[in-house]
DNA sequence: CGTCAGTTTGACTGGAATCAAAACCTGTGG
DNA sequence: CCACAGGTTTTGATTCCAGTCAAACTGACG
């Protein structure tokens, strides 16, 4: 689905954000950080609702999500949704498309998105340098570390505590979390939330409900309003060590 | 928890294993595999039910299994176990933890297990050479989609199809699947399979007895007789892909 | 032969799904 | 500026899958 420029220089702000995200978890010297920024890259505008990458393809570009909430799902045989991981701005939710060959599993644009498709190629020459391939190769783990988490979270809690530590997680990601009550942007629907965390539709509105009543959080519209953020984290059960930002090891 | 030899030199039969899952990956030279194989480590026992690697805490080795079943897993606050990845012989459960500082999970013996501790610094010297370090970040890769997957099949499908599933996965990564009818050893208990499959040990139990009149698959004590494959994998909504097993880039 | 872990059964409860309809927005075009 | 259409959100009624609790059964092992 394109549908911008094909330029090839460097599109710097997205490109910076993609570096702040490596460089909360590793070390990275000068020459591997401009190495970074100096990507190629084009940018594309998905429409809400339509996939970046289709299941099963093998695509020879990576995505990197520049504005918009993007989403790695999968589908059962009698055609529901799960949503395996959310992709926020800096996130390159694809990355492991590089050493894994057909991707199993979609990348959907949850709100009207703006990606910037890197070629793989491009990534493969600087993941020469073993500095950049262990970082990545350490995001990676990463994101296979919050895939395990998220595992916890359906197999074993309760729907509003399901609920609330995924919007734990969201906030922490988008570095809130500093003040006890906050607000931030979430444009993606109840029905996403819904195949996040494996519920239907009706039962997240009532958890939603619950979590307000009970002051700790409401999702408004396209925002999230945090009323209480450690009183939310205790009913979340949650402990954002799994995340490993500001590892920086 | 050692309970062995603290011996040196290479024990080769573990490392042959762990050699034979990579190259079902990744495509290794001469010199890479000899690498692998004259990787140090001690032979430690672990019993059952004991973790191999404490929650939360920092090691300076890297366990692979050798013999026995391990389990990858979490808690809730009200002390609810989830097992988030099962570990059998040949895989290296915490490879990550190279790249990544705490661990967020421990590793636990599900069965009495076998385990080859190997050194950190001595994955990191042979992961200088970049063909090795790719295939661990592969390694890594696959167990994020091997996650994700279990974040479907915990979100999505009901008992009867989790559990069917979970035996398919199994069996697969232990190269069954070329006939009709097999039988494979799963030393593990109901309990076991309940906290894999976030479900409760009652329900997993009536559910095995449902794939066992559906003449689909059955658990007799420690090991697992599969009467139909074919139907097996319709049932269990099992698609191979994800394991990544046999891409061989 | 008693103990203990694991499996099995039964009765009951409860959380979440489903189905259906109403209310609410938000953007659109007349 | 209003009416309308579409997708969301909300509500209510009902069903069902899976959890819980408790007890009996099995089998291995000391």
């Amino acid at each position: 689905m394109p549908d911008h420029d094909d330029a090839r220089p460097a599109s710097s702000p997205a490109l910076r954000l993609f570096l702040a995200r490596l460089l909360s978890r590793s070390r990275l010297d000068g020459s591997a950080q401009k190495a970074i920024l100096d990507l190629p890259g084009t940018l594309t505008k998905v429409r809400r609702n339509e996939n970046c990458v289709e299941i099963g393809t093998r695509s020879s570009h990576a995505c990197l999500v520049t504005e918009g909430v993007a989403a790695r799902w999968g589908q059962t045989l009698d055609g529901q949704r799960q949503i395996t991981a959310l992709h926020l701005p800096g996130d390159m939710p694809d990355l492991q498309a590089l050493v894994l060959s057909g991707a199993t599993l979609g990348l959907q644009a949850l709100s009207p998105v703006v990606i910037l498709r890197v070629p793989h190629a491009a990534l493969r020459k600087i993941a020469a340098t073993p500095q950049i391939a262990e970082s990545f190769w350490r995001d990676c783990a990463a994101d296979a570390a919050i895939a395990s988490e998220w595992v916890i979270n359906l197999g074993r809690r309760k729907a509003r505590t399901r609920i609330a530590h995924l919007i734990c997680e969201v906030a922490m990601r988008l570095g809130k979390g500093e003040d006890d009550a906050f607000v931030f942007d979430l444009p993606i629907t109840q029905n996403h939330i819904a195949d996040a965390t494996g519920l239907s539709t009706v039962h997240v509105n009532r958890s939603l409900q619950d979590l307000k009543k009970a002051a700790l959080a409401e999702l408004a519209g396209h925002e999230v309003r945090v009323m209480d953020w450690p009183s939310l984290r205790a009913a979340a059960d949650f402990h954002p060590a799994y995340l490993h930002l500001g590892d920086n090891s």
